[in-house]
This record gives C-alpha cells, structure tokens and sequence, in this order.
DNA sequence: AAAGCGGTACTTTTT
DNA sequence: GTACCGCTTT
C-alpha cells in the first residue's frame, strides 16, 4: 500500500480508494481538494495504471502545472508526464489537433482569443452595415459563447424559433446571421474561438463513433477539478468519454461556483447523481485552513443560499480573532487604513509582505489602494487587468507568427499587413478583401497575386505587395529549420517591429519595446525547456520540437498566471479580484468596497439567482483568510467621476454577530487622498491608536452609529460660497472658486485646483471646506 | 501616420 | 474619472 496515504484524513483517503465507478467529492474551502485530486492520481499510478489513461482536467494551466509537480514529487517526475492533465481547452485541442482533418481544419489551426474574436465580429458588423450601437461586439460574441456553450450552432440558432423572438425582442435580430458569418470566416481562416475548442470536441465525439470510442478506451480514469463551474458543453464531453467504463470523479464545491456569468452550470455539481445513479459522494468538511470564528462565518453566509449540497465545514484550528469590519468615509480612507494596518501588523508580527492580500470586486478598486501602498513603500503585485498577451504590441508580434505558420489566418493578416507601416493603407486592403470575397478565396491568395485577381492597383502598391509576401514567405520557409527564439528573433527584426519601437522613446513606446523583448526571452525560455523536458511537448517526429509551430500551438491558451510569479516568492502583497483569488489563501486577508451595490453588484440585483452567486463570491472571499480578515466599507465612494453615498452590503448584515467587532479609524478621519505632501501632514495630525491601527467603536447596537468623520469636509450650501473663495477638497486638495453657477441640486462650483486643475464640483455632493473666504 | 478631440460606456474572467 | 473608439486635423 502506498505509504504516501497515512498523509491525508480518513474522508480523504476514503476518496482516494475509491478508484472505480463515479465518485463526487465535495470539498469544502480550505478542506485539501488539491491534495485528494493530487494523491488520487498518484495511487492510481502506484496501482499499476498507465499515465497515458488517465485525463484530468483542471480549472486553469496552473492548476495542472502544480498538480502534475506534486504528482511528481510523489511518485517520480518521468510518469507524471505522460499524464493528460490541463484544462479543458488545452486537452482537447491537442486531440482536435490530431483528428483535424475529419473536421475539415489543418491540423495548424489558430487559436483566437477574446480580442481575435471581437475584431473579427466587428469586422463583420461593419461589413454588413449593422448598427455598432446596437451589435456592439463583446454583446453579439456572448451571445455566440452562449450559444456554443449549449452546443447551438448557427444553424440551430437561426432555426430556433424562441431565440429569434428574443433577438427581435431586444432589437438585435441580426445576430444568427452574423454567429452564421462569423463561423464561415473562422473556418475560412483555419481558426478556432476558446468555446469552438469545446464545441468542435462535442462535434467529433458525436460525428465520428470510432473516435470515441478510441478515446473511450484510451481514458480509463477522468478526473475533473472545479466540476461546479463547468459549462454544458464541458459536461457533455466529460459525459461521453465516460460513459463506457463509468471511472470518472469530479472534485467541487458548489458553495464557490462563482462563474455562472459565463455560462459555468451549478446545476452540473447538482444534477451528477442522475447521470450516475450508482455514484459514491464523498464530503471534505474539515477544512485546515482557516481559524474557527471564520468557518463559522463562513458557514453562517451561505446558509442564506437555497440552492446548495448540505455540508458542514469545521476546523480543529485555533479560534482566532474577530473579523475586523471597519467603516470608513471614502475609498481613499479605506485604502489607507488597509495600508496602515498591513505596515503595522508587519511591524509588530515580523510578517512577510505575501502574507497579506486586498481583495476587491471590481478592478477599478485597486487604483486607491495602489496609491496608499506606494505611499507606505510597501511592495504589491496587482493581479488581472490587461494580460500580457494582450498587449498591442505582443499581439502584433504574434500576429506575424500566426501568419507564417497559417496563411489562411486573415484577423493575423489584416492586423500586421501595414504595420509597422509600409505604405499599404485602408483603401489597398479593402480593394483586396473585396477581390477576395468576390472570388471567393482567402485574403493571402489575392495578396500573392492582386493582377491575377484584376485589382486595380498601381506599380508601386504591387510591389510593396509582393515585398511583403515575401517577406512571410522567407520565414515560412525557416518554420523547421530555425528554433522558435531563432525565427522570432528574425521576424521582429525583419519586420520593422524592433526598429520601429526603437526609433521612439516616449515611455510608453519603451515600454513596448520591452514587451515584445519579453516575448522573444519567451521564446528562449521555450527553446531551453524543450532541450531539457524532450518528452513534454507532444509533436510528430517530423516536427522540430524547439519550432516556433510548437510554441504557438499552446500560446493562446495562455495567461498572466501563468508567467507571472507569485507574490509569495517576490514578497509582495497581493492585490486581486475575488475571482482571481479562488483556490488561494493568505494568513491576512483585506476586503474592501463591501457596499451595497458594489457587493453584491448592482447589476445583479435582478435576479435571484446571480445574488446567490455574489453570495458564494463572498463566501470566498471570507474563506481566503487563514488568520485574520477585515471587511470594510465607505460611506462615500468616488464613482464615475462623482461622489456617490453608499451603504454597508447586506452581506455584512447577514454575517453572525458574534464573529465579528466593529470599528473605525480615528487617525483616517483626516487623512487626505492624491494630493501634495504638505495637505498630508497638515490633514493627519495625532497617531493614536490600538496595534493594528484600528480602535474598536463603541457598542451601541447593531450597526455602528453614523461617525462624524466629515467634521471638517462638508456639503455647503451653495449660497454660502463665493467666486475667489480658497477651499479644501477631499480629493483635490486647495483651490479657488471661479464661478458659481446652477441652482437647487445642480448648484456646481468651478473650482481650480493646484495639481489637479479645473473641475466642476457638484454642490449637492462634494465635501470640502473654506480655507478663506478670498 | 500620428495626434487631437469629443462622445460614450463602464462587473466578475479563464480558456 | 478614464479608457476607448471613431472621427478630424496636421
């Protein structure tokens, strides 16, 4: 027997013994999922399974890149290799790559991102003369995600007669006849969108019985990670391959099903026992994470839910402190007491920076919290926001290696034809694309021989033409014979990419620059790994497996988790949404912004079933802390450029009473937000204060009693300011009235403000206060 | 081709 | 408040 075993719990073990038939195990946060999913694999291996039968899927690439390290460590790195684990997309685009052909693809397809896919839909939008407003392109391409994530073609889309209704109920009733182009012109290009991954997959497990049953075979065992927040058309394929020999475990929790907004179906987690009637379950209640008073909060939160598989997570950790819940007058405010008190905890606690982690709804929040981190000088990373791959330059970059290795690729071609410029403008391209439509051939085609195809252009234009072909055309060539870091090299060379953001040296062209030579260390980084790991990559023995084919084949797939390090090993504090922060856990943990409206998001006030998922994204937020967690909230908040009054979330409400202790923060009261150093030392004046920074407020009740932090800032009638009056903004700091203008609610002021200009204050909302009268 | 201007829309996000 | 888009100007 593995020895390797002795190291879980009992309900952990048990789940991992149960190799055969269908297994769901439900774990709680913090309840060591990774650890069963990790070990269960691993006592299959012992147990004489082969690596190569056993297909695991993950949530994300770092997921499975983690997993297959730990399934190494324990039972040796060779065998874990040749497991087929990642995710979704990454495992079955390896299979679509292998069965291409019968799906009408070249075995090379691209892969388009989000953004590929909201070009080209816009592209096509314009084509047909649809109004922008109304098919705004990321609506039309969720509406096609939805749509394949149900396995609805065009075809079913634009036959069925209740989604046609929809569509011209909402005034969009072109969209079937754009998902119906767009496809055609994926295909066209030799292209996959993230949701055709799955789609097609479901395609060839239905349209070709000897595949599957390949496949069948081949899978003896499938395990699925994060099963609550799998789609319909994930479901399906999971369904299929395992519907020969029934060896199949799903590992969730739909307490912290949090992606239903993209189509994940709780109902999926909920609905395993009818598919599989014969199933064992297996509940992980102790969680080895978190201190007791924040499993009982936790537990107390989703209670609130109807929907949910009965669980009851406890922990034989120590009881731990109160969670903070700090209320505060704006997000300035909060921000610097959660830098305050992340200095003084690292202060009195001799705590490392990754120790701690913000947590926010919404991206917007970390701008704030930035600012007061940098004002501390304490080290942060933000996490989200616009990914590297997604950067202009980097896409431009692989735009051209999307080209050379894929000719068809027309979103590659049109991005990357003028740029860096070369004199073949808008009016040129759309001579050729109209050619090419009309002759019913891809762009490159009419590209390599315009004359052939009666574009009428001039010598000049032809030759840039031809210069350009030929160009893609000599990397081509170079595909095999030179290594990915070799060819990618030549083509930012060749290009003009390097020189053209050489030439600049605004920071942002510098900045660029850096980029796209981060890109090329990538590529030297994929040549050593491959020269290292030979086996990992999976190619056919023509192939070069250092060629830039290869590399391109997983790029798309990839993310900003996956090459960014973690803030554990730099020492940093971490900043995220609580989307991003799934799956992790810090000792401290700050959520901030917990107001009504922000969280839970307006927008899902509708229904009850998104509050019930913003419900389980507090739910995970709250069990992120493994020590010590503060919540907080503002009484203002500065939104879309005005103050905007706010009210503690409901969540805060439903929290037990008894887990948690209320408090504000004294030295905030005064402390002011992006402005000059001298209105700091003359805004913040006496430090006094318990260890964290945070005196606890008076009992009075339920909530906290409205504090008076705004003694000083204040709303002023408009009649008692004056044109040349010196005032005080919270925000902006000193500046002089110019004019008084609007009556009764829209009474505004103009103010000049030193730093920060002129700005027209809403009288109705803006705290300030009069310096002197002028 | 790049810079400037005015209008607009604005969750969450991995693949 | 600001990023982004499309349009116009240089």
């Amino acid at each position: 027997m593995a020895d390797f075993l002795e190291q879980l719990n009992e309900s952990q073990r048990n789940a991992v013994k149960e190799t055969e038939g269908a297994v769901m195990v439900i774990a709680g946060a913090g309840s060591g999922k990774t650890r069963v999913l990790t070990y269960r694999v691993a006592y299959l291996l012992t147990k004489g399974v082969s690596p190569f039968s056993v297909l695991a899927l993950t949530f994300t690439n770092k997921a499975a890149r983690e997993m297959k390290d730990r399934i190494g460590s324990l039972i040796g790195f060779s065998k874990a290799q040749n497991l087929w684990m990642g995710t979704f997309h990454s495992v079955f685009a390896r299979i679509l790559r292998a069965e291409a052909e019968k799906l009408g693809f070249n075995s090379n397809f691209t892969i388009y991102d989000t953004a590929d896919s909201k070009r080209l839909l816009k592209k096509i939008i314009k084509e047909q003369e649809l109004d922008e407003k109304a098919y705004h392109p990321g609506f039309v391409l969720n509406r096609i995600s939805n749509a394949k994530n149900n396995l609805i073609s065009a075809n079913d889309y634009n036959e069925d007669f209740e989604i046609q209704l929809h569509d011209q109920q909402a005034n969009k009733p072109k969209i079937g006849v754009i998902y119906s182009i767009y496809q055609n012109r994926l295909a066209k290009a030799s292209a996959m969108d993230f949701d055709d991954l799955l789609f097609f997959t479901n395609v060839l497990l239905r349209d070709y019985p000897e595949v599957l049953y390949k496949y069948q075979k081949k899978f003896k065992y499938i395990l699925v990670d994060e099963y609550q927040d799998t789609n319909y058309s994930q479901y399906l394929i999971v369904k299929k391959l395992a519907a020969d020999n029934h060896n199949l475990c799903i590992v969730g929790d739909d307490a912290q099903s949090i992606y239903g907004f993209r189509g994940a179906n709780i109902a999926n987690i909920l609905n395993f026992k009818k598919d599989y009637p014969e199933y064992k379950l297996f509940k992980l209640e102790q969680n080895y994470r978190s201190t007791q008073l924040i499993v009982k909060a936790a537990n107390g939160i989703i209670k609130n839910n109807k929907e949910q598989i009965f669980k009851e997570i406890w922990t034989s950790n120590d009881f731990g402190e109160k969670i903070h819940v700090v209320k505060l007058s704006s997000e300035a405010e909060e921000a610097s007491m959660v830098a305050d008190s992340i200095f003084s905890h690292k202060m009195n606690n001799q705590l490392a920076n990754s120790d701690f982690a913000i947590l926010y709804r919404t991206n917007v929040q970390s701008r704030a919290l930035e600012e007061a981190l940098r004002k501390k000088n304490i080290p942060y990373q933000i996490y989200g926001g616009l990914s590297f791959y997604q950067r202009k330059e980097v896409k431009d970059l692989l735009a051209y290696f999307r080209l050379v290795i894929n000719h068809h690729d027309e979103d590659a071609l049109t991005r990357i034809i003028n740029f860096p410029a070369r004199g073949i403008g808008q009016t040129t391209l759309n001579k050729l694309i109209v050619a090419a439509d009309k002759n019913n051939v891809v762009l490159w085609e009419v590209i390599q021989n315009p004359i052939g195809f009666k574009v009428s252009l001039h010598s000049g234009l032809i030759k840039r033409l031809d210069a350009f072909v030929n160009m893609i055309k000599s990397f081509r060539v170079q595909l095999n014979k030179l290594n990915a870091y070799e060819l990618g090299k030549k083509i930012a060379k060749e290009s003009g990419m390097l020189k053209h953001y050489f030439e600049e040296d605004s920071p942002e062209a510098i900045n660029r620059k850096e980029n796209v030579e981060e890109l090329i260390n990538g590529l030297s980084e994929f040549c050593a790994k491959v020269k290292e790991n030979p086996e990992e990559t999976n190619i056919s023995e023509s192939e070069n497996p250092e060629s830039l084919e290869v590399f391109m084949r997983d790029v798309a797939l990839l993310t900003d988790l996956d090459t960014k390090e973690d803030a554990k090993d730099t020492n940093k504090v971490s900043l995220m949404t609580i989307h991003s922060a799934k799956g992790l856990e810090f000792p401290y943990v700050y959520l901030v912004g917990v107001e009504e409206n922000l969280f839970p998001s307006i927008l899902s006030a509708g229904s009850n079933s998104e509050l019930e998922e913003e419900r389980r994204l507090f739910y995970v937020a709250v069990t992120r802390a493994m020590k010590s967690l503060t919540i907080s909230y503002c009484d203002t908040r500065f939104k879309y450029g005005n103050f905007n009054f706010c009210e503690p979330s409901r969540f805060i409400d439903e929290l037990n009473q008894d887990c948690i202790e209320e408090s504000f923060t004294l030295e905030h009261k005064r402390s002011v937000h992006g402005e000059k150093e001298k209105n700091i030392i003359a805004g913040s004046t006496k430090k006094k204060s318990s260890a964290d920074g945070l005196t606890p407020l008076k009992k009075t009740g339920k909530k906290p009693v409205k504090q008076d932090n705004n003694s000083e800032f204040r709303i002023f009638d408009p009649s008692a300011l004056q044109v040349n009056m010196v005032i005080q903004h919270q925000r902006f700091g000193e500046g002089k009235i110019i004019e008084i203008g609007g009556s009764n609610d829209n009474a505004q002021a103009t103010v000049v403000f030193t730093g920060f200009g002129k700005k027209k204050l809403l009288l109705k909302y803006a705290r300030i206060k009069i310096k002197h009268t002028g």
